[in-house]
DNA sequence: TTATTTAGTTATCAAATGATAAGTAATGGA
DNA sequence: TCCATTACTTATCATTTGATAACTAAATAA
């Protein structure tokens, strides 16, 4: 029926939730380390281990690029990489102690901010934004394919 | 109480919408504008007219490099300055007779493969992801001050 | 009128990113 | 064993992006 109003509303969704996300992770720890590289370790961390290829199918980029960002990220110490003793052709990538310390204190510091936002929700409001998280997760933004 | 796991939810969320809206996007009329310029053009269609500061803001960058980039917008002839008639250093920035066809375009391709994710869905799961995206749009990613 | 602020431009530079070609090494199938 | 494929690396290049300094012109406040 309303399906292009939906789509509508979807388009003015997401533009919302790319502002909010980029307000809050903007300025964290980026001092070290670029936004490519950010996101990498962002996926690594929720992901790991994690191969090279992985990497590179989800985050949209080349495997020689994603291997010289790897590469980075290594000499600055924020990940390992571990040959596959099954398949010495694979690379298993984890993040190093410094690399889950940098992260965590990244995730805790938007995590932080994300709670401002949530202060002045109440309890009821709270069980419907989970509610709501889950149905849209599940039917619209379910990644299969 | 567990606003913990409502953040690793969100998270989780956010990510999903992040990589839907790159799927939905992906290669779409990039052939003549590149991924800042796209951006740009897209918050002009649906927010025009606009200033030169105002996409500055809205899109984190600095004025000067705003500046560079509606200059090859306009070199493109897909956007058209006006001077303000009451401010004279003000520019009024709207998309011309090809940026308006271009971004329709675009945005039709993104409705298409947006209606394919909904090809399946239920008038039922319909209504309730309307009331989903409304109840996220005005408690958690309301982009207020 | 003069000084200050605002809005935008131009120019320049470094860094980040994307694309591609050519290579190595390991695996697996013929 | 030989060949093709897979996983990844190295190198190179063009383009995009971000940051900054210095500028013009208009508006506004002193």
């Amino acid at each position: 029926m309303d399906k292009s109003a939906l789509f509508n509303q979807f388009v003015t969704f997401t533009t919302a939730v790319h502002e909010v996300t980029h307000d809050l992770t903007q300025n964290v720890n980026i001092d070290t380390v670029t936004p490519v590289q950010y996101k990498i370790l962002e996926y690594i961390k929720v992901s790991q281990p994690v191969t090279p290829t992985e990497i590179s199918d989800c985050q949209h980029m080349s495997l020689p690029n994603t291997s010289r960002e790897l590469k980075k990220l290594q000499e600055k110490n924020l990940i390992e990489k571990i040959t596959d003793t099954e398949d010495r052709r694979k690379q298993s990538i984890c993040l190093s102690k410094d690399g889950e310390h940098m992260m965590n204190e990244a995730f805790a510091c938007v995590e932080v901010r994300f709670q401002q936002l949530m202060q002045n929700v109440t309890e009821e409001d709270l069980a419907e934004i989970q509610h709501a998280l889950n149905v849209l997760q599940s039917k619209l933004f379910n990644r299969q394919k």
